[in-house]
DNA sequence: GTCCGTGCAAATCTTTTGCAAGGTT
DNA sequence: AACCTTGCAAAAGATTTGCACGGAC
C-alpha cells in the first residue's frame, strides 16, 4: 500500500482533499481523466471540487510523480508514477489497460539527438497505443 | 513547388477553399495551429470558414499527408506531409522551427514491442522538443 | 439534378481563473 | 495570525455540430 502522505510533501500542503485526490489516482492503477477522477471521488463521498483535481494533477506532474498522455479526445489522461524515473507506457485503446515499458532505446536516442542536433534542453514525449491481449481477442 | 491538386485527390472534391488551406499549409513550412492557419487565410483575402480549416486537416490526416502534435496549451499544432511516410519531429519550444529527424531506431523499437507485448495494432507519437541554435543563443 | 462541401453561429468540452471562506502551519 | 488551499461559478480557448445555401460532379 502507498502512502499518499510522501506524495503530499512534494506537491504542498498536506489536506484532506490532496490526498484523497492522490488515493483515488493510485488506487486507479491506470491512466484516468480529470473529470473522471473528479467523479470517482464524488463517488466516494469525497466533496472534492474539480479545480482542486486538477491543480493536484498539476502538481504532481510538476514533481514527476505522474504521467500523462493525450486521449484521441484530446482530454489528458494522467497516471501515478510510484518512482521519480522517467517511463513510457503502452496504452490499450479498448480498456485503457496500460503497462510501462522499457524504453532505454529512447532514451539513449533521445540524448544522441539532444547531442547531434545543436537543439538545447530537448524533452521527449513518447504515447504508445494498441490493443491488448483481452481487447484484440473478442 | 508541390502541387496542392495532388493532395486534394486525396481528401475529397476539389475546392478552392480546401486548396487555401492546403496552399496555406504548404507555404507556412511548419507547424501550426487550425486558427492561426485561419488568420493566415483570412489575412491573405480567403474567405474561409474556420470549419473548413479544420475539417481539410482532419482529412488530410486521414489521408497521411499530415503530421500532428500538442503544444503545451493543448492545442493541436499541424504540419504538412509531403511523403506519405512516417515522419518524426524536433520542434523549437521558442520559435516553433522544425526538423525532421531519423527515427528508424523507434520504428524498430515500435515493432518489437508489437510483436513482445502481446498488443495488437500497435501505433505510436513520438513528440521531441527543445531550443533551437538560434533560440537557446538569445 | 444529386450530393457533398461551406459558412455562420451555437453548442460542447476541457481546462483555467477570480474571489470569498475555511483549513494548515 | 499569516498564508495557502478550496469551492463555486464564470471565463477562456479549442474543436465540433446543425442547418440552409451554393458549388462540384
Amino acid at each position: 500500500m502507498s502512502a499518499p502522505a510522501d506524495d503530499l510533501d512534494l506537491i504542498g500542503r498536506h489536506t484532506a482533499q490532496r490526498a484523497s485526490v492522490v488515493r483515488a489516482l493510485i488506487d486507479h492503477g491506470g491512466f484516468v481523466g480529470a473529470q473522471t477522477l473528479h467523479d470517482v471521488l464524488k463517488a466516494r463521498g469525497s466533496r472534492v471540487g474539480l479545480n482542486t483535481v486538477y491543480r493536484t494533477l498539476a502538481a504532481l506532474l510538476d514533481a514527476d510523480r505522474a504521467d500523462v498522455v493525450h486521449d484521441r479526445g484530446g482530454e489528458r489522461l494522467f497516471r501515478y508514477r510510484p518512482s521519480a524515473e522517467h517511463r513510457h507506457y503502452l496504452v490499450c485503446r479498448a480498456c485503457d489497460l496500460s503497462t510501462a515499458v522499457d524504453a532505454d532505446v529512447i532514451e539513449t536516442w533521445a540524448e544522441h539527438l539532444a547531442r547531434t542536433s545543436g537543439f538545447a534542453e530537448v524533452e521527449h514525449t513518447v504515447e504508445l497505443t494498441g490493443l491488448c491481449p483481452q481487447c484484440c481477442g473478442s
